[in-house]
DNA sequence: CGTATCCTTGATTCGCTTCAACATTAGTGG
DNA sequence: CCACTAATGTTGAAGCGAATCAAGGATACG
């Protein structure tokens, strides 16, 4: 089942020096001494369809990935069938640490478009972050950003209203796609309403109506998941000064 | 301002190896020839009292904390003045884990009741990690551990309700007292309603209520912070089988 | 012992969900 | 290529759960 590609040293020699995620993804802040060995580490490439997992709740850990094209979603289902979506995934960023702790993923990761990934054995990757200090440091980073960026979730869903939630979410994505040299204003939403709701907290149609009100409001453009922003200082604000509930 | 006990060698030698919380703190799984290693780490011991700081938002990051005594929370604020608390940590747990990743701390850690944190200045564990396979692991699972308990509050904040989140959390509390070796029906909670409420995303009114919802259930026995539970299984089915929403 | 803090309970309001109908888009096969 | 169907998105009306507002009571602390 898994379409695992493996990769021969010529084909990858320095595949993550030369990759233009660098600056996104783990290898960031290595000396170029460092980004020499790091190659060691990139076992295999896999491709994903869309809507098909990476990795399930409950199966085993055995590597981290780095999205190298396309882009996920993760997701905890409770028993009643109830999902929360837990993040959305972009280019360059890491999936799976969240089965470090067990040894066994708590999580689904569900490509929402046809995607590829980087497969960084875990083991290898303890082994060499042992050796090569600004890995270490970089993993380190990494996962503390996650714990960072899990904690303004919580801040989303434990204190914010619908439309506060809304705004935060589409200046995230704006920032990210940013950074990933695309438009700030301008992008398209790989996810559908309800899984937008399940990170949020709220219903579809609660989004669809958040939507059509920013939109009447002048703040953004929308088309279905296309999204345009007009006025992101508008967005901001609906942020910082709406009454507290 | 900084309560910093300097330890003499003499005083912690095997200082972790001693502690009765190792199975629950960062040296838990190591080897005897490891734990040897361990005390180079906790370069001293800092009392807080009850109400104050361990660190804040945007204070300098360079140690990671294990909890000796006491009890804290974390919490995240807005602007306008709006508090998320992020969670609640209890003795053998680790703080400032969020630190990492700007080298600038991203909320707060405050005393929930006079406690003392072993400091693990993060230079060290690097350094130490690098050199103690077992350390590292360790190191890394208890941040992958924190990584999978935020989703836990996502899915709590995201797609409960108020009673379960609020079950879900009793037995939350229950099980890390149980863990300790206190009683997993009786305990004393160290934080106020208020607290509890911004953790579980509700007002202070609608925790007491449900409080008191489930004490006229049959389910628990409160008086105040007093936490008596009656009924572990009937708080369980509500959180499985609560009709989706 | 007095006072501030914390907690409980009731009445009312409001924001989001639910239910429902319809519109639009994407995907599929003839 | 178009017809058909499923999936996704929008919008309206009604209901409900938690917030808000308000008052009183219990507890802890100096």
């Amino acid at each position: 089942m898994k379409a695992t590609v493996p990769i021969t040293a010529a084909s990858l020699k320095k595949a993550c020096a030369q990759c233009n995620l660098l600056e996104l993804c783990l290898p960031f802040g290595m000396t170029d001494t460092e980004l020499d060995r790091l190659d060691e580490l990139i076992s295999a490439r896999r491709k994903i369809k869309r809507q098909q997992p990476l990795y399930r709740t409950g199966s085993p850990f055995e590597a981290i990935y780095a999205i190298r094209t396309g882009s996920f979603k993760t997701d905890v289902l409770l028993e009643d069938g109830r999902e929360q979506v837990t993040g959305f995934q972009m280019t360059g960023e890491i999936l799976g640490l969240d089965g470090i702790s067990n040894e066994i993923h708590s999580c689904n990761a569900i490509a929402l478009e046809d995607s590829e990934v980087c497969v960084i054995v875990y083991a290898k990757l303890e082994e060499l972050a042992r050796e090569v200090e600004g890995l270490q440091h970089q993993f380190h980073k990494v996962m503390s950003r996650e714990i960072v960026r899990d904690h303004g979730v919580m801040m989303l869903l434990g204190s914010m209203r619908a439309e506060e939630r809304l705004a935060a979410f589409l200046l995230n994505m704006s920032q990210r796609f940013t950074a990933r040299g695309f438009s700030p204003a301008e992008f398209h939403l790989r996810m559908t309403r309800e899984e937008i709701g399940s990170y949020l907290g709220l219903k579809l149609e609660t989004v669809s109506r958040a939507f059509s009100r920013f939109q009447e409001e002048g703040l953004v453009i929308v088309q279905q998941k296309y999204i345009r922003i007009i006025n992101g200082e508008g967005l901001k604000k609906l942020i910082q000064h709406q009454a507290a509930r």
